[in-house]
RNA sequence: UGAGCUAUGGUGUAAUGGUAGCACUACUGAUUUUGGUUCAGUCAGUUAAGGUUCGAAUCCUUAUAGCUCAACCA
C-alpha cells in the first residue's frame, strides 16, 4: 500500500490541528446553493470534503446555502441530493441555511448592541457609489451613525415587513477605507418580499452570504470550512463575525477550483447551453453534470479516482479531460461486458459453411476470471464492420481484404475469396471460406494471422440505436477564446446511429450494467429513451492505434 | 493603476535547505484471438534576474505573468 503517499496542504492543517489537540476529529460540510445542477467541479468538492472527514474520522453535512429565496429551489435540493448520494457519500446531516434564519437574527441583532452594524437607507446605487473601488477609499454613509436604538427599532421594522424590497439593508460597522472592499461595510440583510422553499412567507429579510456561510459553519462546528479561491477575500470578513459574534471558530481554507479541458463549467454557461437548447437539458451526457455523465455512462468510481489523481492546490488548474477518459476506462475495462456490434455492416458469405448456425461461447470479460460466458451464434451469412474491409489496403493494415485472412471473434479464421460489387463499384458483399478446425480455443489450423475481427451472425442478430459523444467544444478553454464561448461548440459532439446490429446476448441488457462493444468503446443504456427499443450512449471509445496511425498520413 | 492569492515537463501533482520523483498525454518496442488490456522504454520541467548558504524548486529582494475583489448573488 502506498502510505507513503505525501498529503496536501489542506491535510498538513488538518494533521497540525490534530496534532496539537485542537481537535479529536473534523467536521466538514458541503454547501451548494440549491439554483442549479452538480457539475465536475462539484464533484472534486464533494470528494474533498467527505474523503477528509472520512479520513481523519469525523463527519460531512450536506448544507444547502439557501438564503436567496429568489433563485433557489426544491428540485435542485433533490438532485443535489441524488448525485452526492450517487458518488458514493453518506452526509451525517442534512441541513439549510435557512434552518438558522432565527439564530442569525439574534446574531444580527448582537452586532447592532455592540455598534457593529447599521441601518442603511441609501439606495444600493448609493452604497455602490461611496464604496469606492479596487483603488480609491469609499466614504461613510450618512446613515452610518446612527443610535444603537434607532438602529434596533429600524431593523426589527425590516423584518416585521414595513418596509419595500431594497428600501433599507443591514450593514456591518467596519471601515469604509479597508484595502480589501469586502470589509467596507458589507450588506449583511436585505429586504426581499420573496416566497422562500422552505421558509414559504415567514421571512421577508434574508442573511448575505457572508452573514449565513460563516456562522453556519459555526453553529454546526464546522472545523475546516472548504471553499474555493475567489472567498480568499471573504476569510478576512468571516473570522471579523465570528470573532464580533463570540461564536465556535471555524476555519476557512480555500483551494483552487478545477476545470476540465474542452468544457465549461460555470452555472451560468451551463444554463445558457440548457436554454439555448445547444443541449438537451442539465442531464444531456455531453454536459459536465454529475447527471449528465452519469447518463453518459460515467461511473462513481471513475470519479472518485479522478479527484485522487487530480490532487489539490492552490492555483487555477486546467485539467486534461484524457484524464478523465483514462479513469472511467481503467475502471469500465474490469466491469464492462463484452459484447460484439456492427455499426455499418457488410455482408460475408461462408460459402463453405452450409448447416443453419453453430452456438459459439464468449467470455463475458477477459478481465475477470469470475465472470461466465455467453452464446454467440454463428452462420452462412454475417455481418462485419465496412471499415473493417480494403479493397487496396495500405501496409500494415491488418484487416480483410482480397485473399487475406483474419480471425472473426471467438469463431474461426476467414479467407476472402470474392468481392462482389454493384455497377457503381460499390462492395455489396464478401464471400469467404472458413477454416472449420481453426475454431476459437481449439485452433488446429496451424494459420497465422494479423487481425480479429468482431461480427454478427445475420438470422439472430438484434438492432439498436447508438449514440456517440465527443466533447462539447472543440478548443481547450472555451471561456478564454475571444468572442463568445459557445462560438465553439463542437457541431460533431452527437452523433446518431440509428441502426446498428447487435449479438442477441445484448437482448437482456441491463440499465446498472456496462458494456464494451469489442473494438468500440464503452455503452451504456440510456435512461431516458427507453420505449420500446434499445438505445445505447458511448461514454467513451476505446484507444485506437489504428486510427491515430491514420491520422499521421 | 490599490489590496490579496499563485507560479515545477504539453497536463496535473510531489520533493517541507541535501539525488527534481509520480501519474496522464505523446512517441518506441514486446505480448495479445479486441490495433483493447498488460509490460518495458523514450521525449520533456523548477517564470526571470540578483542575494543568503558548503548546498536553494524550497529562504530573501526585485521583476514578470496569471487569477480574485468595485452583486441588496453564492
Amino acid at each position: 500500500m502506498s502510505e507513503e503517499k505525501s498529503l496536501n496542504f489542506i491535510e498538513e492543517i488538518i494533521e497540525d490541528d490534530l496534532k496539537d489537540g485542537k481537535y479529536n476529529s473534523i467536521v466538514t460540510r458541503f454547501p451548494p446553493e440549491p439554483n442549479g445542477y452538480l457539475h465536475i467541479g462539484h464533484a472534486t468538492s464533494i470528494c474533498l470534503n467527505f474523503g477528509l472527514s472520512k479520513k481523519y474520522g469525523g463527519y460531512t453535512n450536506l448544507r444547502f446555502d439557501d438564503t436567496n429565496p429568489v433563485t433557489e429551489e426544491t428540485e435542485y435540493v433533490d438532485s443535489i441530493k441524488e448525485d452526492v448520494k450517487w458518488l458514493g457519500f453518506d452526509w451525517k446531516n442534512e441541513l439549510y441555511a435557512s434552518d438558522y434564519f432565527e439564530q442569525l437574527y439574534e446574531y444580527a441583532l448582537k452586532l447592532i448592541e455592540k455598534d457593529l452594524a447599521y441601518v442603511d437607507d441609501s439606495t444600493s446605487e448609493e452604497i455602490a457609489l461611496l464604496k469606492g473601488t479596487p483603488t480609491e477609499i469609499g466614504k461613510d454613509s450618512p446613515y452610518r451613525n446612527r443610535s444603537k436604538e434607532v438602529n434596533l427599532q429600524l431593523f426589527k421594522e425590516m423584518r416585521a415587513g414595513k418596509y419595500k424590497d431594497g428600501e433599507r439593508v443591514l450593514r456591518a460597522k467596519i471601515d469604509m477605507a479597508h484595502p480589501n472592499m469586502l470589509m467596507r461595510d458589507p450588506i449583511l440583510y436585505r429586504i426581499k418580499h420573496a416566497h422562500h422553499h422552505r421558509t414559504g412567507d415567514k421571512w421577508c429579510i434574508y442573511p448575505m452570504y457572508d452573514m449565513a456561510h460563516g456562522q453556519s459553519d459555526s453553529i454546526e462546528k464546522v472545523t475546516h470550512s472548504l471553499c474555493t479561491l475567489e472567498f480568499v477575500p471573504h476569510r478576512e470578513l468571516y473570522d471579523w463575525l465570528i470573532e464580533k459574534l463570540e461564536i465556535f471558530p471555524s476555519k476557512q481554507i480555500e483551494f483552487a477550483r478545477r476545470n476540465v479541458s474542452y468544457t465549461v463549467m460555470s452555472k451560468r454557461k451551463l444554463l445558457q447551453l440548457v436554454q439555448e437548447n445547444h443541449v438537451q437539458g442539465w442531464d444531456d451526457p455531453r454536459m459536465p453534470t454529475i447527471s449528465g455523465m452519469r447518463r453518459r455512462g460515467y461511473t462513481p468510481e471513475a470519479f472518485r479516482e479522478f479527484c485522487d489523481r487530480v490532487g489539490i492546490a492552490k492555483r487555477d488548474v486546467l485539467i486534461d479531460i484524457s484524464l478523465l477518459e483514462f479513469c472511467v476506462r481503467e475502471h469500465l475495462n474490469r466491469v464492462a461486458l463484452r459484447r460484439m456490434v456492427v455499426f455499418d455492416p457488410l455482408k460475408v458469405v461462408i460459402t463453405n459453411f452450409t448447416e443453419g448456425v453453430e452456438i459459439l461461447e464468449g467470455e463475458d470479460n477477459p478481465e475477470d476470471e469470475k465472470s461466465g460466458n455467453r452464446e454467440i451464434p454463428f452462420g452462412r451469412e454475417l455481418y462485419i464492420e465496412r471499415e473493417d474491409f480494403m479493397d487496396n489496403p495500405p501496409k500494415k493494415f491488418f484487416r480483410l481484404f482480397p485473399g487475406g485472412m483474419v480471425r472473426l471473434k471467438y469463431a474461426y479464421i476467414i479467407r476472402c475469396d470474392e468481392v462482389v460489387k454493384d455497377e457503381n463499384g460499390v462492395v455489396q458483399e464478401l464471400r469467404c471460406t472458413y477454416f472449420p478446425e481453426s475454431r476459437s480455443g481449439h485452433d488446429k489450423s496451424g494459420i497465422n494471422v494479423k487481425g480479429t475481427l468482431h461480427w454478427v451472425e445475420q438470422t439472430n442478430a438484434i438492432t439498436a440505436e447508438v449514440r456517440l459523444y465527443d466533447r462539447l467544444f472543440e478548443v481547450e478553454d472555451p471561456s478564454n477564446e475571444e468572442g463568445d464561448f459557445k462560438d465553439y461548440i463542437n457541431p460533431d459532439s452527437l452523433k446518431l446511429e440509428k441502426t446498428v446490429y447487435a449479438e442477441p446476448a445484448l437482448k437482456n441488457a441491463r440499465l446498472e450494467e456496462r458494456y464494451q462493444f469489442l473494438r468500440k468503446g464503452y455503452f451504456t443504456l440510456d435512461t431516458k429513451d427507453t420505449n420500446q427499443r434499445l438505445v445505447f450512449n458511448r461514454t467513451v471509445t476505446l484507444k485506437d492505434a489504428w486510427a491515430k496511425e491514420q491520422k499521421k498520413r
